[in-house]
DNA sequence: ATGCAGTTTTGATCTGCATCAATGCCGGCT
DNA sequence: AGCCGGCATTGATGCAGATCAAAACTGCAT
C-alpha cells in the first residue's frame, strides 16, 4: 500500500464507520444499491478489528460463513497442495471481496493472509444471501462482482496460458496499477506488499525470474524500483509490453 | 461425446422437453430448486434447435442477454486477442452453463463454440435475475453455480502455474473423465470432442506435447488412444500423476 | 553497534517444452 | 475410386526460464 505509516499508532480500538462514509462507497458491494437500502446492507456488515501481517483471515476448509471486504491493507489467497507448496491464487486491495469462492462448497478452498496490517468488513453470507432477494440492486450487484470475478480468473488463465515472463510480470504491474487508481491512489508509484517469491508464484514464474525482469525493466527506464517501492515510468509501454488491451488504462495522469 | 451416431438422422424439429423431464435436471440449474418453483423456471427457458460442429452461439463483442445450459453435445470457450490468437477457456458438458462471465460488463467477453452439433437451452438473463428475487432455492443454486465456475477456474490457475505437462495433461483427462460420470456416461471411455490443438492450447501447451503425451501415456499402458477415442486403462495412476488430490474420484467402477 | 534471518539480486548451468520440419492418416468431395 | 485438406504423429533442434549457488542488502533484536 502507498503509505503505511500510520500503521502502528493508530488506535486498536475500533472504528465504525458506516458504508454510506466509507471511502470504500463507490468501488465495494454497495455499488447501485441506493441508500435506502444501503441501510439494511450496513446492518449486517460487521467490521473487524485489523489483523497483523502474516495473520490468517480464514484457512484452507475453514467452514463458510462470511465473504469479507478489504477495507484496508492487502491480502493474499493461496492454495495447498497435498505436498505442501503454495499457490498464491490472488492478492486483494481496498474494496476488493474475498471468500465467494466458497459458496459453492461451504468451505474455504483458500487461505487468505495479511500481507501487512490489514482491516475487513465481514459479511454473513446468508444474511447477504437472503437480503438479496428483497433488495434487486444488491442482488444485481452481487452477481455483478461474481461474474467480474470469473472474468478476472479468465484473464489469469490467459497469462498464464500464453504470455511470456515479461508479459505477465507487465500485466500484472498495469492490474495493480489500475487497481490502484481506481482505489484513489497513485497509480504510478506504490508498494508491493508481497514478495517477489509470492509474484513469482502467482504469476507461475520463479522468483528469480521476477528479480531479474524487475531490473531489466528499470535498466530499459520503464520503471523505477526500489526494494518494494515501484514507481512506472513509462506505463505506456509497459502497457504495450504486457499484450493486453489498454485501452482506457491511461485516461489522464494522476493528480 | 461418447454416442453421436444418431446426429444426421434425428429430426430437427425441435422436442421440448420441460425442466422435469430433462435428464440433465439433477446437474443443472434446478438442482435445489423445488418442482413448484420449476415450473416458473421452466417458463422462461428457450429451448433452441442444434448448433452445427463450428457454429458460435455466441461471439466476443456480442450483447448480453442469456445465460445457456448445454443439453447435448459440447462447446469450447475462447478469447481472441488483438493478433489474433486464440485462447481457449473452457469446454462445456451437457448440463453445464455458459456466459456468466458476461454479467459484469454486460457484453460477452468470450467467443462459444460448438465442437459437435449440439443443443442448449436459452435463459434470458433478466428474466432469470428477477425470478431469483421469487424464489430462494432458484438464487442459492445460480450464487453456487457461479461460485464453483470461481473455484474451477483457481484450480486452472494452479493447473497453468505450476504443473509439467504431463501432470496437466492427466488433471484434465481426470476432469473430463468426472464431468462424464456426473452426466451418466462412461467414465473410462469417451470421445475428446475437441482437437489436439484445442487442448494444448487450453492447457498453456504445444499441440505436439498433447500429442507426444498421449503415445507416451498409452506406451506406458494408462491408457489406449486412437485418434478422439480415449479409454482410461489405469485410472488411479494417471490420477496420482495428475498430483491432483484423487479422494472420491474413483468411488465404483463404471455400470 | 553487531549479528542474524529473511529477502533480493546476480551469476552459471541445465532442461522441459516450444518450434521447425516432414510424414502419415482419415474423412469428405467429385 | 482417387484426390485433397485438415488433423495427428514423430523426429531434430534451440531457447526461455527453472534450478542451483552465492553474495549483498534490509530490518530487527540484542
Amino acid at each position: 500500500m502507498p503509505t503505511r505509516k500510520q500503521e502502528k499508532v493508530v488506535s486498536l480500538k475500533e472504528i465504525t464507520v458506516a458504508c454510506q462514509e466509507c471511502s470504500l462507497n463507490e468501488i465495494c458491494l454497495p455499488v447501485g444499491v441506493d441508500s435506502d437500502d444501503m441501510e439494511q446492507l450496513d446492518a449486517i456488515i460487521d467490521r473487524k478489528h485489523p489483523l497483523a501481517r502474516g495473520e490468517n483471515l480464514f484457512q484452507v476448509g475453514d467452514a463458510f460463513h462470511s465473504v469479507y471486504a478489504v477495507r484496508s491493507g492487502s491480502l493474499k489467497t493461496y492454495a495447498t497442495s497435498e505436498d505442501g507448496q503454495e499457490q498464491v491464487m490472488g492478492f486483494q486491495l481496498p474494496g476488493e471481496l474475498v471468500g465467494l469462492d466458497a459458496i459453492a462448497s461451504n468451505v474455504h478452498p483458500l487461505t487468505a493472509r495479511a500481507l501487512e496490517t490489514t482491516s475487513v468488513c465481514e459479511i454473513p453470507f446468508e444474511q447477504l444471501e437472503s437480503l438479496s432477494g428483497q433488495l434487486p440492486g444488491l442482488r444485481q450487484q452481487l452477481l455483478r462482482v461474481m461474474s467480474q470475478e470469473i472474468r478476472d480468473d479468465e484473464q489469469n488463465m490467459l497469462t498464464l496460458g500464453q504470455r511470456s515472463a515479461e508479459e505477465r510480470l507487465a500485466a500484472f504491474l498495469i492490474s495493480l496499477s489500475n487497481r490502484y487508481r481506481r482505489r484513489g491512489f497513485s497509480s504510478t508509484q506504490f508498494n508491493l506488499t508481497m514478495s517477489r517469491g509470492d509474484i513469482g508464484n502467482y504469476l507461475g514464474l520463479a522468483l528469480e525470474t521476477v528479480s531479474r525482469l524487475f531490473s531489466r525493466f528499470q535498466s530499459e527506464g520503464l520503471l523505477k524500483v526500489e526494494r518494494r517501492n515501484i514507481e512506472l515510468l513509462d506505463r505506456q509501454r509497459l502497457c504495450n509490453f504486457s499484450s493486453a488491451n489498454c485501452y482506457g488504462d491511461n485516461p489522464k495522469p494522476d493528480p
